[in-house]
DNA sequence: CGGTGTGAAATAATTCACAGCT
DNA sequence: AGCTGTGAATTATTTCACACCG
């Protein structure tokens, strides 16, 4: 049973949200939810809940609820998360190297197995378990190795280039931190993680919710 | 003039992106900017990015366009960002040391003016020029300082108790990096920075855009 | 009961298309 | 010609409300 192909992009977004809440809901050793704790977990309604999940078929029972373990298991194969996803940092400065470090990811499935970057100062540092290459062997590696993803954590001023070797390479997906907007060839996907801009939406909405 | 009631989300959302490509274009020299310019630096149509500026305001000029000064100083107004804003490190981890180390917030008017860390082997630590502090100190600090914005990067058990805290010492906006849903009062502003969330949405798209 | 799944209604956001200005 | 501002039309998303099930 595959998924149909209109998914609302709002719904791809909590399904992360209804996972981490689901985790935490397991672990408190509650064997199933309804839709109205599991919207009330993620801040959403009922409602929103039950379309969102019927986008993909009928996890619930009348009465019951969902059975939080297949829910989860069934979301984490919706996201792709059921499996391993090999991943380079791309730019071992401050934020490369704090990624580098965050042992979540690996717990995820996101294993990070090398690191790259462009001055030779960095090279050979080791953080997070796996060690900083430089810049010239990052095309060589992609090809011999299988990397599906790249964190791209490299200068403003070389991210469309570095990003345009990371697509020659063979990189399909590519976390974006920083604040350009990669122009790249259909199919690959980018999605961005900008810090600056979340500060910004953070003042107007201070600024706002003030008037 | 001030600003009108209703703006949809999303137009604020791309506000600090049209901000960004404007700030490119002006340093590029060019004095205007058409819509039809504009949304294709963003990615996005014409008349998006005219609707979005009506909502504001009428800054454009027929035939011309905008004229690129003019609409940044605009957009800072809108976003808050005319001005500066101080900000609180909370938790000096690897996430936490990056953000401090990030030269670009300070030129953007948002200045670190202190870190705090549970753990004393962090505190006295100095990371872009500012000094990691006792934690015991941070109620304290935020009463006796001018703190508009927490940023809050404690691990994930110590996220709502530490989040409490900081709004019991008067902080009203808090970007969030944790993956916790934060429950505070009314009034208080979170923006959430989540990179598990961003990767699982970037493995949704790789699947989807292969199938 | 308490709860899901789902069409139908309501609301939100985007795109169209064009009058009117330079 | 080239471009903005904006109602109207379209499309997307959320909410409602209820039939039906355990």
């Amino acid at each position: 049973m595959p998924e149909p192909a209109n998914i609302p992009r709002p719904t791809i977004k909590r399904l992360s949200l209804y996972l981490r809440a689901l985790e935490k809901h397991e672990s408190e050793g509650r064997p199933t939810v309804s839709s109205r704790q599991l919207g009330s977990l993620v801040g959403i309604s009922d409602a929103q809940v039950r379309k969102d999940l019927s986008c993909f078929g009928q996890f619930g029972q009348p009465g019951i609820g969902y059975q939080v373990e297949g829910l989860t298991g069934q979301i984490r194969r919706i996201l792709r998360v059921d499996r391993e996803w090999n991943a380079i940092v791309v730019g071992a400065g401050n934020i490369g190297r704090a990624i580098m470090s965050y042992p979540r990811f690996g717990e995820k499935g996101f294993r990070i197995i090398a690191a790259f970057d462009a001055s030779p100062g960095q090279v050979g540092m080791e953080a997070g378990g796996c060690t900083v290459h430089p810049m010239e062997a990052l095309h060589e590696y992609i090809v011999e190795h299988e990397v599906h993803i790249a964190i791209l954590s490299v200068p403003e001023h070389a991210a469309q280039e570095v990003a345009t070797q990371l697509v020659d390479a063979g990189i399909r997906g590519i976390l974006n931190f920083t604040p350009v907007r990669l122009d790249l060839t259909e199919g690959v996907e980018v999605t961005s993680v900008d810090v600056s801009r979340s500060l910004e939406q953070l003042t107007y909405q201070i600024a706002a919710s003030e008037a």
